[in-house]
DNA sequence: ACCATCCTTGACACTGTCGTCAAGATTAAC
DNA sequence: GTTAATCTTGACGACAGTGTCAAGGATGGT
């Protein structure tokens, strides 16, 4: 058929983050892109421009989804085993798939030397409010902590987390993560 | 002049260790190896094999250097002073140039995707001999820790500093790298 | 019915990069 | 001085990926 827009743009767009996720922005192409939506290449260029554009879209679906999840596990009792459910998802999400998929914006982080400025305001956005939950989170704990203190150790928190997708590209297993991140919650957290 | 070598080698290799650390084993070109090094395209295929083969060179006169400089700096003093100039060190290291040119390691490991098996396991030698001079250090620290407390707490580490170097391409500036790095070691081995 | 609109499709040109190779040139060995 | 070895050089072919475009055709509005 041809004259009116073939495919369900909400559904492109969830196969193209599946595929940026497993890829990156840089790796995937879009004849990757193509294969995995059903939808050709110049379709996709005459609805969304180019692969960047693309890459956005994927990555602000992406973004509400973890944020949203982050959300809910941070909210699961109080401080402490909140972080403990947060650590678990994020090792999850980013352990899952086979080879497992990582973290995407860590991955994409990493090449912001060659990014647009779209792209690592992204980056930046996602993380800042990352930090902000878990600030909240940590504010609220009932240890006597000033904001300024929560919001260095929320910082601290999520640079943590950060390194955990790097120790999970280095071949770190699911099993290891989660040692990783239980050691450090006890070490960070737990005495507080 | 043609028919013996025109180049040092050594020299070629601190060069071209220059070019992968600021563009990355990926995005660095045998075109940028040449003009970086003034060895020509040609020649560097003769001499090496292909672009993996200088990098893993490379890599290997990094990891060198940067463990060296690990271990001095981590013999500064007790356990947590020496912790503290090795994470200078390190963000010194990463914050090094204009534009900063990052964590090689880190960047390397992310692209672990699409790397050979030789390349991944340079990246995992070096996290595991940094992991192993971290414990050594932290082993000999006055507080009654075991030596498992101590290869976990280690790991930790070595993961919160990739965390660092994450954080770093998402634009964080050394002085906030260095505001991360104390509450760190403040919350974890500040109070052993 | 007709027409303008807009999506799809496949082909195309372009660029960047890789890896190869034959020819040329210089040195070291004998 | 001759020869063998081998490094350098520039050109070449191959390939992958990008972005563009004209032609084709269905749809919805009038």
């Amino acid at each position: 058929m041809v004259g009116i827009r073939q495919f369900d743009e909400d559904e492109v767009i969830a196969t193209a983050l599946d595929v940026f996720w497993r890829k990156g922005l840089h790796d995937a192409t879009m004849l990757d892109l193509a294969a995995a939506t059903g939808v050709q290449r110049g379709s996709l260029y005459n609805a969304y421009g180019d692969k960047e554009a693309i890459f956005l879209r994927a990555f602000d679906r992406y973004a509400r989804q973890f944020l949203e999840a982050a959300g809910n596990a941070l909210s699961h009792g109080d401080a402490a085993a909140g972080l403990r459910h947060f650590f678990d998802m994020i090792i999850v999400n980013m352990t899952d798939g086979s080879p497992p998929r990582g973290c995407l914006t860590t991955r994409t982080a990493l090449d912001a030397a060659i990014s647009s400025a779209d792209v690592r305001q992204r980056v930046q956005d996602m993380l800042t409010r990352l930090e902000q939950q878990i600030a909240k989170v940590i504010g609220t704990a009932p240890g006597k902590r000033s904001v300024a203190d929560a919001n260095r150790l929320a910082r601290v928190i999520v640079t943590y987390t950060r390194g955990l997708a790097v120790m999970e590209r280095a071949g770190y297993t699911r099993k290891q993560l989660r040692e990783m991140a239980t050691t450090f919650i006890d070490a960070v957290v737990g005495n507080a």
